[in-house]
Order: structure tokens, then C-alpha cells, then sequence
DNA sequence: GAGTTGATCACT
DNA sequence: GTGATCAACTCT
């Protein structure tokens, strides 16, 4: 650690910031933690600073029966090895030669399940997240600056704002530089459901309604819930 | 709808 | 080993 992770360092970020989620957390069904990191806030700690986010949308991934999984149908390969491995990890991968994804792993091991964060709501850290989601991830003409609410929305921009890529893929997400806190729980009204995003190949499962959202947040992304 | 690059798979 | 295909995306 290097010294900036305090507790005290955090206690703006959440409501309790010593309340980290215990082991057990993660072990729930997969669906129930989905809905349950909503209002939860990820923090992540790099040498150019701190950056926190208040966790606004996911979907659930269920192993090797889900098609829509990295898992699907038993597929253990490098990349995916994180899933397969112990809860309350971190499971980041590259998409579309451009993005990386972090998903929270679930279940105990050798059960390859996991949850994508899609968008944060940014607590702290912005002007840092402004500086690296300045950098385009694909060649462009100068971007106007981006809304506070603009710098987390979609799991690609989520981890460019964080600073989240390929060092961060096994990482205990209890202890370490990037962390999962307590926050202000989600009221059940307050949850939209939706199938997942960009997973049209995977059949029937592409309709499962395992995307989770905070209704009204602008932070969410795609079409607002 | 293009752009970008790594992983994976179906072949030699 | 090599080459083809495609991917849990983002911005125009």
C-alpha cells in the first residue's frame, strides 16, 4: 500500500468506508450480488491519484450456461482465467482491439461467473478521469470536454477513466489498490432490469433481464431507464 | 458504421 | 505455426 488508501483517505467516498464487503458478499447467486454492487463504490489508487465511482449499472454473467458468458459452455482459456478463479477478484479483459472491461468475480472457485460494471457515477478523482478519458481511445478530431456525468458511462470508458486495464486482472478487489466499498443502498424502486448489452450472438440468453441500472441516473449508459 | 488489436479456433 | 474471424465498445 502506498499510503494513500486510508480509511480516513475514503470516508468521503462511501458511507461507511471501513464497511468493505465481507468474502461472503461475492458468493451469493450472482444475480442477487448484481443487484446488490448497485450503490456500492469502486476505488482505485494509482500513482497519479485517487478516482472513485458510485457503481449505477451492471449485468450479470452465469458461466458455462450462460452463452452470453466468457465461460460459456465450460471455456477456460488465459484469458478468462480470472473467472474461474476466487471471489471478490477483479476479471479485466480487452474488447474490440480499444477497451478493457472489469467484471467483479463471483462464486467460489472453478465456478466461472462474474459481474460487468458498466458505469460509475465519479465521486473523486474527476479532473484526473477528465485527463485520461481526454486521450481518445480511437483516432478523432478533438473531443469537447466531458460532463461530469459523461466520464464512467460504459464499461470501456469506465476503465480509462478509472485507469483499469490488464494490471488489474486477478486483483483482490477486498485489498489492493482498486477496492469495493459500501455505499448508499438502492431502493427497489429505484432498480431498472434490462437484458444485457452487445450480446445478441448468445440466443435465448440474450434476453435473460441481467442488466441492472439506477433508474434516472445520467450516469447510466445507452438510453436513460 | 468505422476503427482497432488480441484471443481463439480451424485448419495445415 | 498460420491465417481468419470476431469480440460483454465508443463516438461520429
Amino acid at each position: 500500500m502506498t499510503g494513500g488508501l486510508t480509511p480516513d483517505s475514503l470516508l468521503p467516498f462511501a458511507s461507511d468506508a471501513r464497511a468493505v464487503p465481507a468474502r461472503a458478499f461475492f458468493v451469493q447467486p450472482t444475480l442477487r450480488v448484481a443487484r446488490a454492487l448497485l450503490g456500492m463504490v469502486l476505488v482505485h489508487e494509482t500513482p497519479e491519484g485517487v478516482t472513485a465511482g458510485r457503481i449505477v449499472e451492471v449485468e450479470a454473467y452465469r458461466g458455462p450456461g450462460d452463452r452470453a458468458a466468457h465461460s460459456a459452455g465450460g471455456r477456460r482459456t488465459p484469458r478468462n482465467e480470472a473467472m474461474w478463479g476466487a471471489p471478490g477478484h477483479a476479471y479485466v479483459y480487452f474488447v474490440y482491439g480499444v477497451h478493457w472491461c472489469v467484471n467483479v468475480v463471483t462464486q467460489p472457485p472453478e465456478v466461472p461467473e462474474a459481474v460487468l460494471l458498466r458505469a460509475l457515477e465519479p465521486l473523486a478523482g474527476l479532473e484526473l478521469m477528465r485527463a485520461r478519458r481526454a486521450v481518445p481511445a480511437t483516432a478523432g478530431p478533438p473531443r469537447r470536454p466531458l460532463a461530469d456525468w459523461q466520464l464512467c458511462r460504459g464499461p470501456g470508458a469506465l476503465c480509462r477513466a478509472m485507469g483499469i486495464d490488464r494490471a488489474r486482472n486477478g486483483a483482490d478487489l477486498l485489498a489492493g489498490p482498486l477496492r469495493l466499498l459500501h455505499g448508499e443502498a438502492i431502493a427497489e424502486a429505484g432498480v431498472a432490469r434490462t437484458p444485457r448489452v452487445g450480446v445478441d450472438y448468445a440466443g435465448a440468453d440474450a434476453r435473460r433481464p441481467w442488466r441492472f441500472a439506477v433508474r434516472g441516473s445520467r450516469a447510466v449508459s445507452g438510453q436513460r431507464l
